[in-house]
DNA sequence: ATTTACTTTTTGACTACTCAAAGTTGTCAT
DNA sequence: ATGACAACTTTGAGTAGTCAAAAAGTAAAT
């Protein structure tokens, strides 16, 4: 069995990999992980020894089939054990991430599909991530647009939070915004950067960087 | 923050410790942990620097206060765990113990107070081990009586199941008594070792050392 | 073609946990 | 007392994961 610190190092390099092509820098993975870069360097070389990934020196890392399809478990059990958190045990969903980092590495695949069931098989998060299928194993397209890029007067509809920091959350969690959430651009000025919108429950002000970690779809 | 191996260890002890006075073998430990006897002792030697235990060479092993409250944590965790996978995941009874072995490391106190309101504030697991509370960390206190000596011909109550092990709860699952059931012993037969039991859906013929297993209270 | 700055890798060291095998010690039967 | 035996401890070694600091490589700026 994979130890947790290894399924850690998978899925970090799992959500920061583009597409199957393209490689994901050793700093990248110490910023990420928290630890040294000469620690990331001998972690990866005992991971390409493992077969889960491809140490390419002084270019980057990539997956193999293998380590993708165990990232990709993890990722799963992340997404799933933050839906039962705040759906079955009622959790802040800004408070879950947390949890679901220590849980996802305990939780066995018969609890995993249990849990599933229980939650009537969700599609995405709390956040509005993805959750990889038990056997279609894929990852998020994504709509690409945000609120800072989309239509202005369109009704849409939030579909996921691309920036999971505790601030943001904490900021849009004031604003109204969750995954579900319909709303519309009023105004978006250029110069300012400000980003007025409508929504159900009032009216929301952002920054346009900000407007940018919001994904929406026309609906 | 303790590492679960610390954790298992404290667990260890104290569920192996009659009393506050009594001393735990290091064998016993080795047994229960499967690892070599060398292993235990550097270990209870790292923990006792800890302060988490007392070593007396040659003699065994005793959890001070502090060491006493972090195992019967975890013990807390371990219960409320296990009620939940058979109360709310509707697993089998006898297969959630090495579920729950994992997960008691990797709940947090926040998402343990909310299993434990969710289920109602159990008192006790599904196997009838009493789950110590948040507040009063106390353990078992335990009638006793098992079907092995309790008083033939009266209305009892199935308290709880002492011996765990897969084979035991495999074969006591198929007389259908567990935690909860009434019954009575209809009768016991000194030489042959044979207890033959009453109850609601029937009859349950089990060998004294099996009856020893099975605590009871009279109702 | 050098220099400079930045990233990555290497090296040496340390903690936590574990085992196999050798060494001790306490107890109990002679 | 004297062994004998079982239980326990010590020793030496190995794996996993980590860091600090030194060395090496890359690429852009001069
Ligand atoms: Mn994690
Ligand atoms: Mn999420
Ligand atoms: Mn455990
Ligand atoms: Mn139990």
């Amino acid at each position: 069995m994979p130890t947790s610190t290894v399924e850690n190092y998978l899925k970090a390099v799992l959500v920061r990999s583009a597409d199957t092509e393209s490689v994901v820098s050793t700093g990248a993975l110490a910023e990420a992980l928290g630890v040294t870069p000469g620690t990331i360097t001998t972690m990866v070389k005992s991971l390409a020894a493992q077969g889960l990934l491809e140490h390419h020196p002084r270019e980057g890392v990539r997956l193999t089939r293998e380590g993708r399809a165990l990232a990709m478990a993890v990722v799963r059990k992340h997404r799933i054990v933050e839906t039962f958190l705040v759906q079955v045990l009622k959790m802040d969903w800004k408070e879950v991430h947390g949890e679901a980092e220590a849980l996802e590495h305990a939780i066995s695949e018969r609890v995993l599909a249990r849990l599933d069931a229980l939650l009537g098989h969700p599609a995405s998060d709390p956040h509005g991530d993805p959750i990889p299928g038990a056997k279609s194993p894929q990852l998020d397209p994504g709509s690409g647009q945000t609120l800072a890029t989309c239509e202005p007067q369109t009704q849409l509809r939030v579909e996921r939070i691309l920036d999971q920091s505790a601030p943001f959350l904490e900021f849009i969690q004031r604003t109204g915004l969750k995954p579900g959430s319909r709303v519309r651009v009023r105004e978006r000025d250029r110069a300012s950067g400000v980003v007025r919108c409508e929504l159900r429950t009032g009216e929301a002000t952002l920054g346009l960087p900000e407007a940018a970690k919001i994904e929406v779809r026309a609906t």
